[in-house]
DNA sequence: TATTGTTATACTCTATAACTATA
DNA sequence: TATAGTTATAGAGTATAACAATA
């Protein structure tokens, strides 16, 4: 295979979708500017993710997020400090708590729903109804494919 | 439209592909942690332009990547501290400069490219080519619909 | 001893503002 | 005066490692 020069299609047609996964930073950007200044990024995804999977707990959040535990304890520690999420005790381990989102936090939910939804509407305004949807299932399949793809040091 | 409640599936479509626009985060990170300590994904955006559009300026690159130029060129100053780019005096204008790829700078592109295609490789293995090229042009017409979405203070 | 979670530290990415040099 | 670019500073996101409490 190295000496072939038959991978230059294949290789190609990742380097291409390395290079907009790349510039979908800039998209990420567009997003996060859009947000209060209070409830950066990482809060929101917290809030969107208790949402949407309801109580749990934080090996949750960090799995859903697929980052280490440190980072959503912090992201979270910083939504329990505004008031949008509650640690109740887990009564099946004490070591554990159960992240509830509460009446405030669903409100700030609905700040972030109203400003994303703007914003998308504006943006992709020349977008089909099914073009948008299947840019959504395919994202959402991208995200599937590559799991929990954390660093394991073993 | 405040009252009703037909705007619930739209909300709701909007509210979706918000959702996983949060998670390519996961995919990010993913794909960041491939990379060579040394060349960080800042460095590798920068490479990637340089060897796609061929030379240029600073504000270009600030213009692609959809950053403030003090952010692309910390980006760039990185590259060129480790030789893997060039800046040559610009004719047309003494307050600019001509970015340039040197040949270490491919040479590390030819590496950042073998690792980033082993990972989606391995990641997308069940990918048919032509969902891979589907996600790949929804990704590019994203990107471009976003446009240079950055904080104008106009 | 292993696991859940927190905290300390360090590094990357980003934006704002102040600055230099040139147009 | 305006523009191209750099640098200083500050804030958010992340990972590693050390730590606490509980299983």
């Amino acid at each position: 295979m190295d000496s072939m020069v038959g991978s230059v299609d294949r290789g190609n047609r990742y380097e291409n979708l390395a290079r907009q996964m790349s510039a979908i930073g800039a998209v990420k950007r567009g997003l996060g500017r859009v947000l209060p200044a209070e409830c950066p990024s990482g809060s929101a995804i917290v809030l969107a993710l208790l949402n949407h999977h309801g109580d749990m707990r934080m090996g949750r959040v960090s799995e859903l997020m697929a980052v280490d535990m440190s980072v959503s304890s912090r992201h979270v520690a910083h939504t329990v400090d505004r008031g949008w999420v509650e640690r109740l005790p887990d009564p099946a381990d004490r070591r554990s708590r159960i992240l509830h989102l509460t009446r405030a936090g669903e409100d700030m939910l609905a700040v972030l729903d109203r400003r994303l939804t703007d914003m998308l509407a504006r943006t992709l305004a020349e977008w089909s109804d099914d073009d948008v949807e299947l840019l959504t299932t395919l994202l959402a399949r991208l995200r599937d494919s590559f799991g929990d793809c954390r660093a394991h040091h073993a």
